[in-house]
DNA sequence: TGTATGACCCTGA
DNA sequence: CTCAGGGCCATAC
């Protein structure tokens, strides 16, 4: 484990804690705001290495698009939709609606 | 020291 | 919608 790496994963854990309530971003976006562009990969270690003790919001970091991660038959795809309900944000087929999110300008570029 | 595997992303066909 | 192909790179084996 370098420094470097390690300065990588808490600017990522920072970049997941200033997710709002309510609102998603993407693993290319917190890349992106943890000042990490293109390494979406890395911000899916981040979260799966992430101390249980920072309490991260984890759930509000989806896919491209919108789509939750996990395989739908997983005990995560179903733990991470119920945290997202319950903060208001509407899913269909393990997919954010758009309309119940807050923009996220890069997130939803696609027209 | 190599190869394989991921809580990924994007473009193009 | 699917599939392929290239980028990314820390870990595991």
């Amino acid at each position: 484990m370098t420094q470097y790496s390690h300065q990588s994963l808490q600017a990522i854990w920072k970049a997941v804690r200033a997710i709002p309530p309510g609102q998603v971003s993407s693993y290319g976006n917190v890349a992106k705001r943890a000042g990490l562009p293109g390494r979406a990969r890395l911000v899916g270690h981040a979260l799966k290495v992430a101390p249980t003790e920072l309490d991260l919001p984890w759930h509000r970091v989806v896919a491209a698009g919108g789509r939750i991660a996990f395989p739908q038959t997983s005990r995560q795809f179903a733990e991470q939709r119920r945290r997202l309900r319950s903060e208001g944000v509407q899913l269909t087929r393990g997919r954010v609606v758009n309309e119940a999110v807050t923009m996220d300008e890069l997130l939803w570029k696609r027209r």
